[in-house]
DNA sequence: TGTGTATATAACAATATGCTTATACAATTT
DNA sequence: AAATTGTATAAGCATATTGTTATATACACA
C-alpha cells in the first residue's frame, strides 16, 4: 500500500534508522496519540531527562516531529507538514498502542505533570 | 493500514534498525524483486564480500531472508514465512525499484554472474 | 530581581556497528 | 586429489550511538 511518492532509499533508510530505537520508537507513537512534554517523557521512560531530550532533538531534527512551546513548558507532536509524515504513519499504525504506559503512571499516582 | 495482528514495539524496533541501514534496505528491496546470490550484491553494491556477506547474515539471522543452495552458489530472497514478512513489505512498498541498479551492471557489462 | 522548574547542550565513557584483512569451509572442475 | 571459485567466519580497527554527569538557558512567579 503505497501512501504517497516513493521515498529515496537512502532517506527511508535515515529514517527507519531513527525508528530503529525502541525508545524513539516508542516516543513517535506516543506522539501519534497525544502530544507530550519531555517531563512526561521523562516518567514515561523511566529515563534521564537529557537522554530523553537528546532522542527528542533527533527526532525534531528530522522534521517528524514539531514543538509548540506553553509557559515553560514544550510540547511535543507528530509533524503532519513532513514529507515523510505519511511514510511514518503507515509504520506506527501497525504497532499497539502505548496508551496503557500513560494509564500506569496515572496507576502509579505520577500524574502526567503538564496538561 | 493494518496488515496482520499488532508487532511489539521493542521487536519493531528492531527490525527497523535493521532496515534502518542503506545497504541492507536495498538489498532487502532487491531481493523483494528477484532472488540474489551474494556476488551479485557484491557487483551491485560495489563492497567487499565479506562486508556484504555480514549484512546478509544479519538479515538471515533475523529470519527476514532465506536462503537456497544450487551448486556453489547460495540464493537469498525475502522469506515469506517470517512472521514480520507483512511487516517489512509494508515497507518496501513505498520504496522505488532497485531493478535499474541490475539494468546498470548489466549495461556496465558486469553480467549478474550466477543466473 | 532572585529563585525554582523545565528543557537544552556539552563533555565524556561505554558499547555497538560496519568495515578491513586474513583465513576457513564447501562445492566444482581438472 | 589438487586447484579454483563462491561464501562464511574471525579478529581488529575506526566511527557512531547512547547513555551519564555537569552546566547552561528559558520561563514563571514571589
Amino acid at each position: 500500500m503505497q501512501t504517497t511518492q516513493y521515498i529515496d532509499i537512502e532517506t527511508a533508510a535515515g529514517l527507519l534508522k531513527l525508528l530503529g530505537d525502541k525508545t524513539r520508537l516508542s516516543m513517535m507513537k506516543i506522539m501519534s496519540e497525544h502530544e507530550c512534554c519531555v517531563c512526561e517523557l521523562v516518567d514515561l521512560f523511566e529515563m534521564s531527562q537529557p537522554a530523553i531530550s537528546q532522542h527528542v532533538r533527533k527526532l525534531k531534527d528530522s522534521g517528524l516531529i514539531k514543538e509548540r512551546r506553553g509557559g515553560q513548558w514544550i510540547y511535543y507532536s507528530l509533524n503532519p507538514d513532513s514529507p515523510f509524515h505519511p511514510f511514518v504513519l503507515h509504520i506506527l499504525n501497525e504497532l499497539p498502542s502505548q496508551r496503557f504506559k500513560v494509564d500506569e503512571l496515572e496507576a502509579r499516582g505520577k500524574r502526567v505533570c503538564c496538561d
